[in-house]
DNA sequence: ATCTACCGCCCCCGAACGTTCGGCCGGACC
DNA sequence: GGTCCGGCCGAACGTTCGGGGGCGGTAGAT
């Protein structure tokens, strides 16, 4: 009979003490195992070429590079490891830019040691475990960027069509074109839309309403 | 004695067996109380006038007026109401549509009635309830964007300074006075990098770049 | 009936932009 | 040696863009 297959499990901590208190929590697990335990992102990288771990419990606020860094690179090459963030940080800067370095999962290290174990089993079987309060703020994200341009409001229907077009890259010719316009009309919306959004050029406008 | 402050909990779902069950499901908990169970948005509309419940359970599929045109007309007014979306809908659109509305919970109707009850208790709390693959899709979201953009790597080292301030919407003089140019060198360099990327202006490039 | 906002069109002008040419230099390749 | 190529720089040129006027018409609000 075929042994159990069990997810093999990296950590990334520099704290020796939680770290310690990491492995002891996930060892006894049978669904688990624990294939290193590393102080620091440069220890981790060395290891991980020989075999990558299937998930890894990764600490924010390392000496030398952080884990950010080190969550980029191991996506990089491994996009398949699952990395699930253990951190102190809730910082929106920290969180966004562990997610957007390829994690798939944040905790907080008030979560209890059986939470962080739930957690490793549930990014697994894909899922994306969160504290309560990162997932709030993670969907909320989506829905802030209603702030990003409010002068819109203040433009016209025309000159919302006018600034649809311009968006896209038309020039002016084009945009007369295609709504029918002369270009001297044209060229009145963008002036009338331009000091709305108190901009001075397509690109300005672009950059106030789509900002990265 | 002050009594419990029990959660106000709307639900809004147009299959009526499924609404009794998830009323049914709800109603017994000391912790929730149902104020409203509505068939389509313009009912629920309507009665929310008068007090707005803590949270509202929200099909999408509906008749008339959709689930997410319905919640993103409720978040205009009462920001502070959760809703948590209870859908057969999967797909991406309908998930990112939902959430851009104003959604700070997703759940999938194979979730069990408890698991139901139980995210109304989490999104009251501050958390945001999501199934497993949903919250996975969320995350993964962040660090899709990866295949911005390809011909970029074509650039050299000063086309790419060049590009950078020009999507920041600099004029060529501008340009040239930061990186310490001649305006006709940026001239030059805009040139290059424009048929690199296969473009013809700007905001050509800066759709190529980052688009929407 | 006046006022205001939006729409559409026209003219002009200076500045910015996109394009075409050319030159210089260093490395690669024959 | 020669030659090809790419990055870098520059001059000149025609076009587009941003911004300034003005004119007429429609629709709603006061």
């Amino acid at each position: 009979m075929k042994t159990y297959d069990r997810i093999r499990v990296a950590v990334v901590e520099d704290d020796e003490v939680l770290r310690e208190a990491m492995v002891e929590a996930l060892e006894p697990d049978p669904a688990l195992k624990v294939v290193g335990a590393f102080a620091d992102a440069e220890a981790f990288n060395a290891a991980v070429h020989e075999r990558p771990p299937t998930v890894v419990v990764m600490d924010l606020n390392l000496p030398g590079m952080s884990g950010i860094e080190c969550t980029r690179r191991l996506k990089l090459h491994w996009p398949q490891v699952q990395v699930l963030v253990c951190t102190v940080q809730d910082d929106d800067d920290s969180l966004f830019n562990a997610l957007c370095a390829g994690a798939t999962g944040y905790l907080l290290k008030d979560a209890r040691p059986a939470q962080v174990v739930e957690a490793v089993k549930t990014i697994a079987s894909g899922g994306s475990p969160m504290s309560a309060g990162i997932a709030r703020r993670v969907l909320a994200s989506f829905n802030a960027p209603r702030k990003a341009a409010k002068e819109i409001d203040l433009l016209s229907q025309r000159e919302r069509q006018v600034l649809e077009e311009l968006a896209r890259g038309l020039r002016y010719k084009e945009i007369a074109d295609t709504l029918n316009l002369s270009i001297d009309t044209v060229r009145t919306h963008v002036r009338n839309l331009y000091d709305k959004l108190q901009v001075g050029s397509r690109t300005d406008a672009l950059n106030k309403l789509y900002p990265r």
